[in-house]
DNA sequence: TTGTACGCGTTATCAG
DNA sequence: CTGATAACGCGTACAA
């Protein structure tokens, strides 16, 4: 059958309609033998309650949404699956929403936290370049994951991340303790004003410490209309670099990019490590398993996602105020960078 | 503002809340100076309907819904990227729903339709081991993409995909081709009823075709409960193979899988292709860019996305049966797989 | 062109 | 323990 709702059910059983509601919810005022009775009903017909009606009806969902922008972003996966089960501890269900490419997070945010009545929201990626008009609309707590917000348009919104500043500076020192001066760098569009930023300073900041001349020259932007964190945006920049430019090392704000990298710098029979050195940033799987395996920053993914759900539930709780929680990175050191030889 | 309703924003203009209704839904019979007013007061409030309650009222709702098992399959999102597209051009939303590894499928299909309203169902992933009687259910039309269904339980079921018994011969006789007798084979788990086992058949009967005995000695399947199509698991599963068996070739059924043997061959001092050559299963980006760039089966995904949307909406208007569509997979001859030496 | 009133399927309240 | 009934926020006949 087609359309059914509560009342058929009850009709079905001769009971109330609110006796079939609770049988369905687990209430404890109910008859177990009348709930046996229901619940068989239920089941034989085939009956699933409307979510619709139920999210405008009820008032406490004990949910939050986890909104990732960036399909096919690896990286997210696993801090996804670490914060599902962090949820499920604490009783929570957690809902999970893509955010298409085009869309404004922040839009689907707001219309997601009202329709679904959640208590909490976790962002993963997305630009965030934000009016404050736009964050004060926010009235349940939310949580950045993997984006630092210190010093940002925005900067009072909760957060737990590596210092993406610190982290890029750390590999452009260790490269540059490698004896590389000509340090060609891949990242995010030129416009990029959160990670891409900070990462881009954090390069630039090391050079100048070991005063190594700043060259943008050196800096190869994504295209903010064709490029993503993608193998082929990494290839497509290494070629392009390689036409006009002589270096000794490579550093690329993803590990995406660091392996499409590799591949360009192979094609033009380069070899990695020996002639170029490569390293990208993430820790992701795919860098571990790429031969040369890729030399990179790993993001304590394990200990973000705790302490986002952990933040997270704090500020449901009132027990807390936003705050940006910064976490070490580490350099994983592997095949895909070596000393300098020239 | 808290919690905002249409009532607010027609008192605040003054007006009916079906004016109201009717501007924020471009109705075609209302004022367009009320209108515009109206929106600007929208505007200006941060009024977000409620969506719970849209679906709740609405019919038509003119959406279908994509449903994607298992998370971080980055095959899929290029899948989805080209049915978006395509839902765009007919006119048509698309919501994106991942579905937990654990969870049934085929409920949330029947419980996302309900809720939604949908139009129409599209599958990707999950095993599909479905009792006739939950396929039954589902009242709206669906469409299973990259799952082939024919000689399945629940054959009556639309889908597009590639032949995947068919490829797999293909792929097997390849590599039977290039002179290699001792093939490992790393696969599905042991149970898999669906691809998998379609896989495996095309890998056996290429070999008793060309009267190589098939040894189950060879074939490596993944732990039901520890593994996935992942790199790790490719790694895992030949370091195991390593240890008890020899052979020439690895052909594994996901470019994941292939990708992790890679790595375990390096670390084992085995060269790719020279000493072992290495076939995968898919034409992830991620195997163009490795190293060795990796021989594989490329499924047709624009073809097969292209050809999903348009099934589906032909069994939307009800201009067709269900039917199983099945395209063409193209064999493509990398760096990983070379003539056997022995 | 606009406003009133009802109903969508569910849950919560309250009286039995 | 159970059943009637009032919301929830919105879309839409229907009347004005």
């Amino acid at each position: 059958m087609a359309g059914m709702t509560i009342k058929d059910i009850a009709k079905k059983c001769h009971v109330g309609v609110s006796t079939v509601s609770r049988a369905m919810n687990n209430h404890p005022d109910i008859n177990p033998e009348t709930k046996e009775k229901i619940l068989k009903a239920i089941e034989e017909a085939n009956y699933v309650p409307n979510n619709s009606a139920r999210n405008l009806k009820r008032n406490d969902a004990k949910a939050i949404a986890v909104l990732v922008k960036g399909i096919g972003n690896t990286f997210f996966s696993e801090l996804v699956g670490i914060l599902e089960r962090e949820c499920e501890k604490k009783g929570y269900s957690c809902i999970l929403q893509y955010v298409d490419e085009q869309e404004d997070e922040w839009d689907v945010a707001i219309r997601v936290g009202k329709e679904k009545r959640l208590r909490g929201l976790v962002f993963l990626g997305g630009s965030f370049s934000q009016s404050q008009e736009k964050i004060s609309q926010m009235e349940i707590p939310c949580v950045l994951s993997t984006i630092c917000t210190v010093g940002m348009p925005g900067a009072s919104l909760a957060s737990v991340s590596v210092d993406d500043f610190k982290e890029s500076y750390k590999m452009t020192e260790y490269l540059i303790g490698l004896g590389h001066k000509k340090i060609a760098f891949i990242t995010a569009p030129k416009n990029d004003v959160s990670i891409g930023k900070l990462r881009l300073m954090g390069y630039r900041t090391a050079l100048e410490q070991y005063q190594i001349p700043y060259r943008e020259e050196l800096v190869c932007y994504m295209d903010e209309k064709r490029d993503t964190y993608s193998y082929q945006s990494g290839y497509r920049l290494m070629q392009e670099l390689l036409k006009r430019e002589t270096f000794t090392a490579v550093y690329a704000t993803a590990d995406t990019l660091a392996i499409g990298a590799c591949r360009a710098l192979k094609e033009a029979g380069i070899s990695v490590p020996e002639e170029c050195s490569v390293a990208g940033f993430d820790g992701m799987d795919a860098g571990r398993f790429y031969i040369p395996s890729l030399t990179t920053i790993r993001q304590p993914v394990e200990e973000i996602g705790k302490a986002t759900a952990g933040l997270l539930f704090d500020l449901i709780k009132g027990k807390e105020k936003p705050r940006q929680l910064i976490y070490e990175g580490e350099l994983i050191q592997r095949e895909s960078t070596a000393r300098c030889k020239q």
